[in-house]
DNA sequence: GCTCATGTTCCCCT
DNA sequence: CAGGGGAACATGAG
């Protein structure tokens, strides 16, 4: 589930139940998932501490408490919850006892997981280099980042460094909305390309982070690639599947190849 | 058994 | 150095 929308979702979460309130013990079904601390690093910093305001950047998620900050990365498959009663799920990895509820980090394939910084400077090692997010990114701002860019669009715009919080399924969508190729250079882009590009991309994950995930809507891409053969939901051609730094992008080439064939 | 999966990282080529 | 392909990570689902 985790592209921008969702872990602005979890930041909402967090916010709403955790903000102001006090830990009162953290458990940890799976330290597995905990990559610089272990459960009792991790207790010891929370415990009896309040959670200051949560942010985000890109697909990472900051939860303060005082001079400890838990950071969260949810790979392919996480997710932070709110539950108000025992019941445990077998993907419960790390769970935070609040004093109305607990917030539970819960992923499957554990592909990232949770550390713990102490300041801005560790938090900042540990997230890596990582490009303005993209949300609010200014149309410059877009501009700039991929002028220098040789690869294709699509590897582009996922590169976290480059820009931070769009993942396959994002840039396959505003892809898709703004008619571009994503196999078109990205340093190639015409001043309209990059305009529309611009329209899109913030129209798309305005939309997408009022739900808290990409709409799977009519007239939406994210709608119908689960589709037996996906179809173009403007054209209805038949989508065409190919593998774009190392994952499946889907586009539709009428839509997107121009009058080439490709 | 096989393939594929909303992410990232590392290694090896070109 | 910049990109691209592929594998690995852990765990399913179909």
């Amino acid at each position: 589930v985790p592209e921008l929308p969702d872990v602005e979702g979890f930041r909402r979460l967090l916010e709403k139940h955790g903000t102001g309130h006090r830990v009162q013990r953290v458990e940890v079904p799976d330290p597995a998932v905990l990559h610089n601390t272990n459960p009792q690093g991790l207790g010891r910093s929370l415990r009896g501490r309040r959670l200051d305001e949560p942010s985000r950047h890109g697909k990472w998620l900051r939860a303060p408490f005082g001079t400890s900050t838990v950071l969260f990365h949810f790979g392919m498959t996480g997710a932070l919850v709110w539950v108000t009663n025992e019941e445990f799920h077998p993907h419960d990895r790390v769970c935070i006892v609040l004093d109305d509820g607990e917030l539970r980090y819960r992923d499957q394939r554990k592909l990232k997981g949770v550390w713990l910084a102490h300041d801005d400077r560790e938090a900042s090692d540990i997230m890596g280099s990582l490009g303005p997010d993209a949300l609010g990114l200014s149309r410059q701002d877009l501009g700039d980042r991929l002028g220098g860019r040789r690869g294709r669009l699509k590897a582009v715009l996922m590169d976290q460094e480059v820009i931070a919080g769009l993942g396959n399924i994002l840039s396959d969508e505003i892809l898709w909305q703004a008619r571009l190729d994503p196999s078109t250079s990205s340093r190639e882009l015409t001043s309209p390309d990059l305009d529309r590009l611009h329209r899109v991309m913030q129209r798309v994950l305005r939309e997408s982070v009022k739900l808290g995930f990409i709409p799977p809507e009519p007239g939406w891409l994210a709608g119908v690639r689960d589709a037996d053969p996906p179809r173009c939901p403007r054209c209805g051609y038949p989508l065409r599947s190919q593998r774009i730094a190392g994952r499946t992008s889907w586009l539709c080439p009428p839509c997107q190849l121009g009058s080439g064939d490709r």
